[in-house]
DNA sequence: CTGTTAGCGCTTTCAC
DNA sequence: GTGAAAGCGCTAACAG
């Protein structure tokens, strides 16, 4: 690798002099050496060494991002809004995967550190997420700001606003006359665990509020958990037991509500197996919009996120934070709103009869 | 931060010697001063500093992976398998998207370039993929080795043997009693480009010569080419419209396969959408058994990629290379056979009738 | 067993 | 305008 060392030999010129034209392009050297200097590092194929840079610098310029995509969609979604919104600031982006590599989470955690970030952005976070790693970020003043998921201690929040977003479905599906409505969500994390799944939590409330406001029953209304707390590479296998278990039942509900898109693919899933046609004779919705929803063989009613706006405040929260490492800081939940997309899985739509098979 | 001469301090030794125990835990301490040295580091919360370790070595232990993998699931899967072997193999993963960023990939290429990664690897590269960034890596001898994808010069490459793959389709589905088949695979590039799509052609050669050997003819077996080149963030709708124009004609063909999974979902949508049953009135197939095939409607039938065994060709691939940076290499092809994953949408089995809308 | 020393490649202050 | 010099945090050869 080229170095400034023997880009000053070939100029005959000195080491600090060559940084000084390179990297701050002052004017305070004539022109003509300028463009010499220049034209020799680019014959070169100088890269600046990022590794001394950062050293002497004592800042890495990067954030952090991790993510526990799996295959869900809506994370590789978040992801690239949110890398955008760090280029924009100015800071490079650098991505880690839980789901890699078996060590798992650790091992993208200790990559994180040791490149020093200046702070971590978490997408969807599980309540699995170790709150042991967290603190070590903590303790070294690296903010960390989260993107959606589970909320936790001493960390900043951007997601969608999950209350308002049910409330939309609920009260769209009891428009069209579905009178039994069933929300469908993961289990909740143990109680004693550190983190609460919020998330859950708010569209249990959100559905709850909105069917009593639309004049449903407790019963009319109910409210499943479903599936292993955390299990985000299966979406589609526990959305589609839960829908096997509703379909087993002698009193379906006239709509099913999911708590994302890939879980109401599931559900698609197990409709098309047991032949029960969606929406005529039970309704879906799911919640993200996710793009293969729209592919469905009844696309899904659902309620999308507005990831560049997320990403832009989450980024935003994290740049305030990193301008000022050694103040404590307060912990604010940002929820930005959710917006209605009619398909046609709940029914809304004149439906035209066909059977795919 | 805390830094090996705190630790010194603290320790009341020198910094070479905490650098001897902390690093490489050699016996020559007595067990006393270590397990000392050991705490204070521990409480002290150090990390070493990864900037100054490799300046200091001279080399990073980073092995980068660059994605085009926008919303395609079988990305998402090839990188976590070559993240795994990565690390299995000693070295750190470090994950870019071409999505990300509207700068697109020259700056995740840059990153990886300034964090002097040791050896590239390019889960499946489009015909894009820019190569005069390819030209900055070898120049600086850092090796590269393509998961699937394109074929590029200077590049070892490990991939699928979709040739094999293909013909194992054609055979099944001519067996199946399908006198009339068609493939559809994505547009060529422009015949000047550098980047040669090898993965269609060899699916195009697999499908015409098992076509041949079934005993179609020419018409009987005909292939469509379909969308923009490149064209990775929009494979449902893609394969939606090239479904529609084939529903559309009136010599549709008994059964058309398609390059990838996600292109087939999008046709299965184009079929629910104008009432034509899957399998009954047309069977589709798709390739690379992504997860959400299982989960369609009419469950795809597909070809497996061996991620686990691709995964670590390459990255063995990749070792060779990163240990002798200065030979010229040879540039090989490996090919890893598929497996055939037969389900409903190719008309296999046994149907009842079902109208999910 | 432990410490001294000489850098790795770069930035930055300050003197010429 | 330019360069000498100090030093970021760490490693490794060598000396004691």
């Amino acid at each position: 690798m080229v170095t400034l060392k023997q880009i000053a030999e070939k100029a005959g010129l000195s080491i600090s002099t060559i940084s000084h034209i390179l990297n701050r392009q002052s004017p305070r050297y004539n022109a003509q050496t300028r463009e010499r200097v220049q034209k020799i590092a680019q014959e070169m194929g100088y890269i600046p060494n990022r590794y001394a840079q950062v050293i002497r610098r004592g800042r890495s310029g990067i954030i952090g991002m991790i993510q526990h995509a799996g295959l869900l969609q809506i994370a590789v979604l978040k992801s690239q809004a949110a890398a955008r919104a760090i280029v924009a600031a100015g800071y490079r982006p650098l991505a880690g995967d839980s789901e890699w590599s078996g060590s798992g989470i650790q091992i993208i955690c200790a990559t994180m550190l040791d490149l020093r970030v200046e702070g971590l952005i978490l997408i969807d976070p599980p309540a699995t997420f170790p709150p042991e790693e967290l603190e070590r970020f903590q303790q070294h003043k690296i903010p960390v700001v989260a993107l959606g998921g589970v909320r936790m201690k001493g960390v900043a929040q951007v997601r969608v606003d999950a209350e308002q977003g049910m409330a939309m479905l609920v009260r769209h599906m009891a428009a069209l006359g579905h009178r039994t409505l069933e929300l469908v969500v993961p289990t909740l994390p143990p109680r004693h665990s550190s983190a609460v799944n919020w998330p859950t939590l708010e569209r249990v409330a959100g559905f709850r509020q909105a069917a009593r406001k639309a004049g449903l029953t407790a019963s009319q209304a109910q409210v499943a958990f479903f599936g292993e707390p955390n299990d985000i590479m299966s979406p589609y296998a526990n959305g589609k037991a839960a829908m096997e278990q509703i379909l087993a039942r002698l009193d379906r509900p006239n709509g099913v509500l999911f708590s994302n898109d890939d879980w109401a693919i599931g559900a698609l899933a197990a409709c098309a197996e047991a032949g029960v046609r969606v929406p005529e004779e039970i309704a879906l919705t799911g919640f993200d919009n996710a793009v293969i929803g729209e592919y469905a063989y009844s696309p899904l009613t659902t309620v999308a996120q507005d990831f560049e706006k997320m990403a832009q405040e989450a980024i935003q929260l994290l740049l305030e934070r990193i301008q000022e490492r050694d103040q404590a800081f307060d912990t604010p939940l940002i929820r930005v709103p959710g917006k209605l997309i009619v398909r046609r899985s709940c029914g809304a739509h004149a439906v035209k009869s066909f059977r795919p098979s």
